[in-house]
Parts: structure tokens; C-alpha cells; sequence
RNA sequence: GGGCGCAUAGCUCAAGGGCAGAGCACUGUGCUGAUAACGCAGGGGUUCGUGGUUCGAAUCCACGUGCGCCCA
């Protein structure tokens, strides 16, 4: 018998939207659609009348390219913001840019080959920074438009813009009159050869050779216990030069303290270090006594050279490690003394210039740079027999990265924003608890941060910023800030930018005839010449851009960061806020974390794990970075490794893949004409199983769960679509009449979870879906963001518990197919026949399903009474039609065609007579 | 050293006192009309460790280990 070929006869999909995703290729021609459509201003265009969604974007710093922590930001933002759009919400997205600060000082610094920081130019050099930080800004820009973020690229706010800084100016304008700022002594390093202050970042450490000292302290009141005559609190100290301006003792409130007597006198030194210390002095003791730190709280000694009372106090840094557990306490030479000193109320001692020379102060020393003066006052004060035991120690010390001298620290004055002034602390915290937290841990970790925070030191001793707005009168030297300088300044600085305090005189930047407020003095005044903290600078963003964009309002509803801006712009948004406006800048902040490598640990040039966003959207396109920014729970730290790629492609495969059989089915459908066309039972099930998964999905979606949100739209694809209903759906897509009831029905459902899934997934795939949306037939807007987010209906619960007990039942039959396949049997499905014994409830189950051969894809289903349920597969006997490839008793009944069946006869017969 | 987190199959994640589960990967296999595709089945676990509470612990508690963020 010839064999005729019936393929041609039978529906096959038809689709342009190729297999092969080739991402890195076609996404640039999606970017080149997006911008000529002007994508962005549409989508706000379209949502002009909805509820407005506020994301408040954390600026970047204009450094370097972006790494894959800034990348997955910005997708967790955009994904976020396509969403709500695509909800209807009027969400506009205004990215912003951190433009001052140290990192690009640095870097000017070297390209410049500067040496000596107080010999530079400033406007030439403030110039270069800010081309500096221009470029940069552009080159992350275009990054970022890569990644297939939607946003007003060509407005950016930018921490350097004239209108920006105005803000800056005017904020920090607002809290000096309300009381917020004071200047006060503080700590800093500072390097005595480059007479300048050194941030953090320009200290090295490394190990040096310091005289160690033991020094008593008098004892002049003792607070625990009667002490004899004659008994000193013991210190140890590796920087001597310190010692004048000790103004206190530090002790652990939990440790033990001992009092000993000795030949030399009676000490008080901690117990655990008492046998080391008398071992190292050579002699012997006897305990008298003994008492916690606490107890002695509050005693007072006396300077050992100084007329000066000492009071001992406590503090938590305090070790019994080294040393005499008592720790000499120098406020003006060191942060942690510093800090105790606060508390403590001490005052701030430094008798040290910009030379690193002692002042008149110290008279016995004077002139000496501190570090040459070390062995002088070994030698005095151990011949007056202050010092009972001198040794050089070795141990790692701060050091200019510059020019390698030892730093040392050095109080000089600074401004500050007081965080207990006008109960602003309590404020913040009560502002805390009314922010919703995601996760929720983030409010206790910036709730304790917050509780223990020190005043906010705003001055920077640096070039690469804004200056702080202040005047000293040469006449009664106070600080002059008022609405009338600020005022003028803000107005200079918002016309001409910041340039124009370092260009302009004192007498240009004051306003005309301006009079001391404080002496009355018309005489002359001298610029601040500190800049303020760039942390500042972004501080303020919520007011310099929610307030002056026309399409944003204060306050945001949102902020995302990095969990690590608990203590970074969370917080001094916040404080600025709060001081300022009584209220927070934002009602929900979520944090994500960070990434890092298979193992868990972070990305470092030594450990040779860096993947680069460029490395990914290059080789596998920016939709591949994008669903591993939403596929792992980015709550916790996200790891990537070229494993998890892997697996995000295949992942990506199959819902592309998905999407394809879909359009493929499609190529002939219009929706205009099928709305009277009637589902079949199955077709309700797959769309009541999409209601389902529009409700998880929106829930997941709005409570920031994309994981769990892409998963669901995963297993549906997979699960639901391709192992089940596409699969089954074949049959009736293919060897159907092209315009029956049963393959118009199919692609009506198909349509409509087709449009569902390209839509949520929209927000993250933006790429792909918006390629798959221009195949999708008669949906012709201009882009899939442009779409509404498919309808939340209530799923008809009845339906899907019925057809979750018909997949049971299907489980069963699959498994006993499969014991035949394995035995060698059979081979497709289709070449089954089923005999199920089922009781009777069962069976009533099972017979209520029409055309239950299909739906379970075999050839013969015959049901008899039985216990319980059982299911036996064996071969047909049935003959295949060769079109349908379906096995049935009609096959060999049509002597035209007698390879097929009744039904492929019919249309076989049909289409050759038309 | 301190604060806040995290640790479940090779990977990404569920289960929050009651039989440790899903998808992918892997292995076997079917189909050849989604074809560099698709279907079916299978193996795979010291739930980081130690101790405790409990009839019962991945789950609650304590200690420890490793990792991350922040601070010192």
C-alpha cells in the first residue's frame, strides 16, 4: 500500500520568534527599539491618571564600572518599578549619581601626580574631579541602560549639579539654625609631615618598634573601699607623648581589679595581669584587696606631672589581654578615648600643632616633634619615678600612605549634627517602627544602630565637595551662619555651582554690608575651609530630588539598597529628614544581599572570583543577569558561579521555549473571532490554573518575593503547560479542522496564558518578552510594557481540586505505561489501552471526564467495576491512523484513505474538495 | 572582640514540633509534528557540628564551626 503523506495536511506551529534566544546579539536592537520609542515617557504617559509609585533611587558612586552588586540593584529596582507600572501605577524612576567625596579625590590625585595636597590649585583641581566624575557617571550610565533599565537617563540627579548642591547648602543651612550643629574638638589622624588630615582610607599599617611605659597614677579618692597611703592606679601606654594629655583612667566594668602591696608602693592593676606585671618589675606583692571595675567607677587620681584630677571610668574596650588593665585615656588622641570622653564629659586635650610639635602648653617639651620627644620623657619621668618600667614593643601602627611617617591623631575642631539635640534620636526610632522593614531584621539592626550612634561628624578636611557654608569673624573669631549668609550663598552656589566659594572673596560670598551678629564687628571675615561629609551630600537626596522633581513628591514609598546602608544613606537620609522635616523619607525600605561566589564568600581580586556584569550580558545576554537577580532570595547574600548560569540558561530555555509552542499555535488565531466559541472542561481547568497563578504571582510580586514569584511562573510553565496541556493540546491543534470548535477553543485559551505569562514576566525577562510580545497576532501595541497587568479573578477552587485528584489518577496511569515501555512493550503512549478496575465512587469519577482517551494521550480506556482503583496498561490492538497518529477502530473503514481515521477522513476529504 | 543575619539533595528553593519535598541537574528511556525541542520514569539527604527540651526536633534552646554585612 503507498504511503501517503499526510504531514502537510495536519496544523503545524508557525513562528518567527526563533528557538535560539542569541541575547547578546538581539537585545542591542531592543534597546535601539525602547529608545526611538521613547519607552520610558510612554509607559508614565499611559499611567499619567494612576496612584503614584515612588522608588527613590540610591546614588552610585561615579567610580569604576559597575560590578555585579550595582547591577543587581538596579535590576531588583527596575523589576520593581515594571511591575507597579505595568499595574498602572504612575511610577517614575529618576536615577541619581554620588559625585564628591575621597575615592575620585584619590584617583585625580594620582592621574595628576600630586605630591603635596596643600600645594594644589583647588578650582583646577575640583575642575578635573568633576570631569572625573562626569565620565564615570556616563560610562555606568550606558551600563545601566544595558541591563535593560527603564528610567529618565537623560535627567539624572547628580550630587555635583548646581541645583543639587543648593540643597545641600540649604538643608545644612536648616539645621544650623535649628540648633542641630556645633563645633567641637575631635580626633583625626593626622600626618605631621604632610601637615594634613588623612581619612581612613589614606592610612597604612604596619608594624613599628614604640617605647612601652608603665606609669602610676596617684590615687586621691577612691570610690570601692579605705585604701592606704601611698597606692596608684598603674597604666601602660605605648605612645608616651600622650601622656600629658591624659584626662582619665579606663577600666572594664566587669573585670577584677586587684590592690597590692609592693616595695615600690601600693598599685591597683587588673588581677589577671597582676603575676605578668610583677614578674616584668621585679618584685614581689601581697594582695590586699580586691573589687570590679564598676566598684571603682568615678574614683579620682592625680596627674602624675600635671596639676590635674583623673577620674577612672569605665569602658567596654578595656582588656585584660596586655598591659595593666587600666588604660590611660587620652580624649584628644584617640577615637575610642574620644568617645569615652563624651560620655564621661572629659575634656579635650591636644597640645600638639599641624608640625606634630607640642605647644606652650607642655612646657618641658615644647617645640619637639611628639615622636622625638618620647625618649625625653621616658628618661624624666623615669628618673622622677612616675615611669617604674620602660621595654620597646612591637606593634602594628598607622602610617601615611604618602610619605610613610607614623600618623598620629590630633584633635582639631569639627562640625558635628547633634543626635540628641531636640529629641531627634527618639524621633528617628519612633519613625524606625513605623517604616516597614524588608526583611523585617533591618529594623532592629538600624533601630540599635541608631540607639548607640555618636553625633554625625560633618566636616571633612578635603577638596572634592561642597564647603561648608561658614564665616569666622577676624574680630571675635566665632562661626557665622545665618538665613542671610545662606540665602546668598544658596543663590551663588545654585546659579554658578560650588566652585564658587573657592573663587570668589569672603567679601563677594557675604552679603553687602554685612555685620558681625555676634561682635557687631563690620571688619573682616574669614571661609570655612572644611567640605561636608559627602555622606551629606546624599543624605539629602530625598529633599534635593523629591522635592524639585516635578514628577516625584516627598516622601518616597520606597527605598531598596544593599543591607550595608543601615548605616550608610538609610540612616543619614533619615536623620536629615527627620531633623528637617519630622518625618522619614521613605514608608517601606528593603535591603538585599551581597554577592558572592559558589562558597558563599565575597568577590575579591586576591581570591580570584570575580564575575564581571559585562562577562555575563557579553557571552549570555543582560534577560540571563536579570533572572538570576530575581531567581535567588536576595534577602540573604546571592551566589554566582558559571554553575548557576548554567542552570539560569536552561531555566531560561524552557520558559522561552514555553512562550515559543505557544506564539507557534497562534499563527492563525484572532481573537475578534472566538469569543463566542465555548471551552472545553480542560481548557477552563488551564484557565482557572492561570487565575491561579496571576493571584500567587501578583502576591508574590507585591510583597517583593520575586524568587518565589518566578518560580511559581516556572513550575506553571513546566508543569502545567509543558508536561501536561500543551502536550495533550497537540492533537487538537494540529489534526483539527482549522477553524473547529475544539482547536479554536485551544488557542483561545492558549491566548490568553500566553498574554498572562509575557506580562509577569515582563518585569524581568524585559528583553525576551517584549521580542515575544511582537509575535503575539493582534496584539498590537507598541511594546508589552505598555500592556495592563492580566486580571486577578478568584480561581474557581472547586475546578482545580477536582483536576488536581484527575493528575493523581493520571500519576497512576503514567507510572503503569511506563512498567510496559520499560518491559519493552510499548513505545508511545498512544499505542495504550488502559483497563482500570475502579469501585464505584471512583469510577463516577473518573467517567465524568469527556474524552478522557485524549486527555490521557492513549488509544483505549475501558473501565470496570473493581475494588478500590487499579489500572493495567497493554498494547492496543487498534490500528494508527497515519495522520493523527491516534489508534482507532475507525482506521481501514475509508477506502480513499484507508490509513486514517473517521475524523482525518472528514478532514482530509473536506479540504481536498475545497 | 561586638551587633544583625545566613547554613536543608550537585544547584536554586519549600517545609516553622508529627513520614524531609519541588524544579533543575544527573541516570535510564520514549517520541521524531515544540527537534540544539518535548514526554515518562528512577537514583540521590548525618537538614553545618555537639549537647539539651520533648513521646517526637530540619523546626524550640544552648554552645561551637563556617560565611556575609556593619562596627571596634
Amino acid at each position: 500500500m503507498e504511503e501517503k503523506n499526510y504531514s502537510e495536511t495536519v496544523l503545524l506551529p508557525k513562528t518567527d520568534f526563533p528557538m535560539k534566544a542569541d541575547l547578546a546579539k538581539r537585545e542591542p536592537l531592543l534597546l535601539e527599539k525602547w529608545k526611538s520609542l521613547n519607552i520610558y515617557q510612554k509607559i508614565l504617559e499611559k499611567n499619567s491618571g494612576g496612584n503614584p509609585f515612588i522608588l527613590h533611587d540610591g546614588p552610585p558612586y561615579a567610580n569604576g564600572h559597575i560590578h555585579l552588586g550595582t547591577a543587581l540593584n538596579k535590576i531588583l529596582k527596575d523589576t520593581l518599578v515594571k511591575i507597579k507600572s505595568l499595574q498602572g501605577y504612575f511610577s517614575p524612576f529618576v536615577p541619581g549619581w554620588d559625585c564628591h567625596g575621597m575615592p575620585i579625590e584619590h584617583q585625580v590625585f594620582q592621574q595628576m601626580g600630586l605630591k603635596d595636597k596643600n600645594a594644589v590649585d583647588i578650582l583646577s583641581f575640583r575642575k578635573k574631579a568633576h570631569d572625573y566624575a562626569m565620565k564615570f557617571m556616563a560610562i555606568q550610565r550606558e551600563e545601566f541602560k544595558r541591563l535593560g533599565v527603564f528610567g529618565d537617563w537623560e535627567n539624572p540627579y547628580l550630587t555635583l549639579n548646581p541645583i543639587y548642591e543648593k540643597t545641600i547648602i540649604e538643608s545644612f543651612g536648616k539645621l544650623f539654625f535649628s540648633g542641630y550643629v556645633i563645633q567641637r574638638y575631635k580626633p583625626i589622624y593626622w600626618c605631621w609631615h604632610c601637615q594634613t588630615a588623612l581619612a581612613e582610607a589614606e592610612v597604612e599599617y604596619w608594624d613599628e618598634t614604640s617605647p612601652s611605659v608603665y606609669v602610676k597614677f596617684p590615687v586621691k579618692k577612691f570610690s570601692a573601699t579605705n585604701i592606704p597611703e601611698n597606692t596608684f592606679v598603674l597604666i601602660w601606654t605605648t605612645t608616651p607623648w600622650t601622656l600629658p594629655a591624659n584626662v582619665a583612667i579606663a577600666v572594664h566594668p566587669e573585670l577584677e581589679y586587684v590592690l597590692i602591696k609592693t616595695p615600690l608602693g601600693n598599685f591597683i592593676v587588673a588581677e589577671k595581669l597582676v603575676d605578668t606585671i610583677c614578674k616584668k618589675l621585679g618584685f614581689t606583692y601581697e594582695k590586699i584587696d580586691s573589687f570590679s571595675g564598676k566598684q571603682i567607677e568615678n574614683s579620682l587620681c592625680m596627674h602624675p606631672f600635671i596639676e590635674r584630677e583623673v577620674p577612672i571610668v569605665l569602658a567596654g574596650y578595656v582588656s585584660d589581654a596586655e598591659g595593666t588593665g587600666c588604660v590611660h585615656t587620652a580624649t584628644g588622641h584617640g577615637e575610642e578615648d574620644y568617645q569615652t570622653g563624651l560620655k564621661y564629659n572629659l575634656p579635650v586635650i591636644s597640645p600638639v600643632d599641624e608640625k606634630g610639635k607640642f605647644t606652650d602648653e607642655v612646657s618641658q617639651w615644647k617645640g619637639l616633634i611628639v615622636f622625638d620627644a618620647d625618649p625625653l620623657i621616658v628618661e624624666d619621668l623615669s628618673s622622677k619615678g612616675i615611669i617604674i618600667h620602660s621595654e620597646p614593643y612591637q606593634h602594628s601602627y598607622p602610617h601615611c600612605w604618602r610619605c610613610k611617617k607614623p600618623v598620629i591623631f590630633r584633635a582639631t575642631q569639627q562640625w558635628f549634627l547633634k543626635i540628641d539635640h531636640d529629641n531627634l534620636r527618639n524621633l528617628l526610632q519612633n519613625e524606625i517602627q513605623k517604616t516597614r522593614w524588608i526583611p523585617e531584621e533591618g529594623l532592629s539592626r538600624i533601630s540599635s544602630m541608631v540607639s548607640l550612634r555618636p553625633d554625625w561628624c560633618l566636616s571633612r578636611q578635603r577638596l572634592w565637595g561642597v564647603a561648608l557654608p561658614i564665616f569666622y569673624c577676624n574680630n571675635c573669631n566665632k562661626p557665622v551662619c545665618n538665613e542671610q549668609t545662606i540665602s546668598k550663598i544658596a543663590d551663588l552656589v545654585g546659579n554658578n555651582g560650588s566652585d564658587i566659594w573657592f573663587e570668589k572673596t569672603v567679601e563677594e560670598l557675604l552679603p553687602d554690608g554685612f555685620i558681625c551678629p555676634h561682635c557687631k564687628s563690620k571688619g573682616a571675615f574669614r571661609k570655612e575651609k572644611d567640605i561636608l561629609d559627602v555622606w551629606f551630600d546624599s543624605g539629602v537626596s530625598h529633599l534635593a530630588v523629591l522635592k524639585n522633581h516635578p514628577q516625584l513628591q516627598w516622601p518616597s514609598d520606597f527605598y531598596l539598597e544593599g543591607s550595608d546602608q543601615h548605616r550608610g544613606w538609610f540612616q543619614t537620609s533619615l536623620i536629615t529628614s527627620c531633623a528637617i522635616e519630622k518625618k522619614a523619607p521613605f514608608k517601606t525600605v528593603l535591603t538585599h544581599g551581597f554577592v558572592v561566589d559558589a562558597e558563599g564568600r565575597k568577590m575579591s581580586k586576591s581570591l580570584g572570583n570575580v564575575i564581571t556584569p559585562d562577562q555575563i550580558i557579553n557571552r549570555y545576554g543582560a534577560d540571563i543577569l536579570r533572572l538570576w537577580a530575581v531567581s535567588e532570595n536576595f534577602q540573604q547574600d546571592m551566589r554566582i558561579s558559571q554553575k548557576i548560569i548554567d542552570h539560569l540558561v536552561i531555566v531560561y530555555r524552557t520558559l522561552r521555549n514555553t512562550i515559543r509552542f505557544m506564539l507557534g499555535n497562534l499563527y492563525d488565531f484572532d481573537p475578534e473571532t472566538t469569543q463566542d466559541i465555548e471551552l472545553l472542561e480542560v481548557d477552563r481547568w488551564a484557565m482557572e490554573r492561570t487565575n491561579q497563578l496571576v493571584c500567587d504571582v501578583s502576591t508574590f510580586y507585591n510583597d517583593c518575593l520575586f524568587h518565589k514569584g518566578i518560580g511559581e511562573i516556572f513550575n506553571f510553565c513546566n508543569i502545567d503547560m509543558s508536561s501536561f496541556y500543551l502536550d495533550y493540546l497537540k492533537d487538537r491543534l494540529y489534526t483539527h479542522g482549522k477553524n473547529s470548535t475544539v482547536r479554536r477553543a485551544a488557542q483561545k485559551t492558549l491566548y490568553q496564558i500566553l498574554i498572562s505569562i509575557v506580562i509577569m514576566l515582563a518585569p524581568v525577562l524585559s528583553f525576551t518578552c517584549e521580542e515575544a510580545y511582537s509575535f503575539i497576532p493582534k496584539r498590537k501595541r507598541e511594546s508589552v510594557f505598555l500592556e495592563s497587568w492580566p486580571e486577578m479573578k478568584e480561581p474557581d477552587k472547586k475546578l482545580l481540586e477536582r483536576w488536581a485528584r484527575f493528575f493523581e489518577f493520571r500519576k497512576l496511569v503514567l507510572k503503569q505505561i511506563e512498567v510496559q515501555r520499560a518491559a519493552g512493550s510499548i513505545g508511545s503512549s498512544l499505542e495504550v489501552a488502559l483497563e482500570i478496575k475502579a469501585n464505584r465512587e471512583n469510577r463516577q469519577f473518573i467517567e465524568s471526564f469527556s474524552n478522557l482517551t485524549n486527555l490521557l494521550m492513549v488509544a483505549e480506556c475501558r473501565i470496570e467495576d473493581g475494588e478500590n482503583l487499579e489500572v493495567i496498561a497493554k498494547k492496543t490492538t487498534l490500528s494508527k491512523c497515519a495522520r493523527c497518529w491516534i489508534h482507532h477502530h475507525s482506521v481501514g473503514h475509508f477506502s480513499k484513505h484507508p490509513q486514517l481515521c473517521e475524523k482525518c477522513f472528514n478532514i482530509v476529504e473536506e479540504k481536498y474538495a475545497a
